[in-house]
DNA sequence: CGTATCGGATACGCGAATGTATCCGATGGA
DNA sequence: TCCATCGGATACATTCGCGTATCCGATACG
């Protein structure tokens, strides 16, 4: 802490990005205007120019604030998992798992990538951030596929790639049209049975690193 | 056609819908001017406003014509699949080829979608729209199974979604880094999985449209 | 308890995009 | 060929959001 003032500055700051967050997801980045967040937060504009520079920066303060939650909420969810019981059903629907607030993220994230795809240097930090969570999530699965006795028969990455285009698409049909597909839905549906296709039931040897040849037929299907 | 002149005016619209998705790819719908379509067009403002009453009216007329290009591809693609050697590697390969300005199309039609997901005008118009797609992507992909002798297990308008879900969210994620990722290479790797999982092979007795019994096993794998 | 500095508010000018009102050239009909 | 009308251009006023410059109250520090 330097010298100065500096007690309601957290406050204000945090006040700034939670009504950014919504007016973002209201008004989309171009159509949100800067008073309109300030009002919301209980400010005038002086306190944003005080705290940002522009609405691009305050949008990029948002979007690492979103990205340390998400990571937080994986790391979590992978501690809180017991190990008994654990089914492609249990993971499909441990991954189809949609916050009550993801909307309102969705809009801001998608609207964000939209603005990455558009400009090249978001677009490099965009991918930075999402590889991270691949990454995370990674872990995260191949660890339940472990203890769930399952061995992946492709490249996780890959796999999370999918996972994700597959949560992200269905997630935008589902808020186009809540009431025909509740988020979720799909997900819950289909996961078991991509989850099934792209793995494959460990040999009863489970050794460090020991797959060999199985020459069994076809991936499981249980749970379909 | 009425009295009164009428001749170069559909070339008119035609250039400013042109122009439109354009400029609405490259700025999105909030951040596109008037002006700058009209520009590209090689108009002024006075065209637009002869021809559209607001920006919106011109976003869904877009919109509109997309959706009959789109509906179009489907059909014609449909027709001109010959029945020989479909298999679900070729059906897959089908259904991941994403055309070489769909990049154009995808920022619009996304932008469309945010923007419909805070519109509920908006989203009924663009359920409307998908659902019409989905129906025609239905009865292809019916047809298509139907021939290369396969019966799918799952609902097909769930499937389609599922199908039209990760390839959006594929389309997104490859267009934030294009050469880490090349658009429809996330499909052509799952597609095959998927839709082996959400098929079985059909009986021998294949009823009045007389397929023959293709015995072979499990669903095929190549292209994995 | 006084003061220097910080945080945020207020006031102002600026530029840009919009929408409208009007004008001119082109077109098709008689 | 002439004329009525249409399509699009031009000019203008207005509105709106932005950024800056300045001001006031509050807080940490001596």
């Amino acid at each position: 802490m330097p010298k100065g003032t500096t007690k309601r500055r957290p406050q204000t700051l945090a006040r700034l990005l939670d009504a950014a967050r919504e007016v973002f997801a209201e008004s989309g980045f171009e159509g949100a205007r800067i008073e309109d967040i300030c009002r919301r937060a209980g400010y005038t504009r002086g306190a944003f120019y005080s705290n940002f520079r522009t609405k691009d920066e305050l949008f990029f303060a948002l979007f690492d604030a979103h990205a340390d939650r998400e990571l937080g909420r994986i790391a979590r969810t992978a501690a809180e998992i017991g190990d008994d019981e654990l089914t492609v059903g249990r993971i499909a629907e441990l991954l189809a798992y949609v916050d009550p607030d993801e909307r309102t993220w969705f809009l801001v994230t998608t609207e964000f990538t939209l603005y990455a795809i558009r400009d090249p240097a978001a677009a490099r930090l965009l991918a930075d951030h999402d590889a991270r969570l691949r990454a995370e999530a990674v872990r995260l699965l191949r660890d339940l596929f472990e203890r769930a006795g399952l061995r992946p028969t492709v490249d996780l990455d890959d796999l999370v790639r999918v996972l994700v285009a597959m949560r992200e698409g269905a997630l935008g049909q589902s808020y186009v049209e809540p009431e025909r597909l509740a988020p979720g839905a799909l997900a819950r549906r289909f996961l078991p049975l991509l989850l099934a296709a792209a793995t494959t039931p460990a040999q009863a040897a489970r050794t460090a690193r020991g797959g060999r040849p199985k020459g069994a037929g076809p991936p499981s299907r249980h749970a379909v």
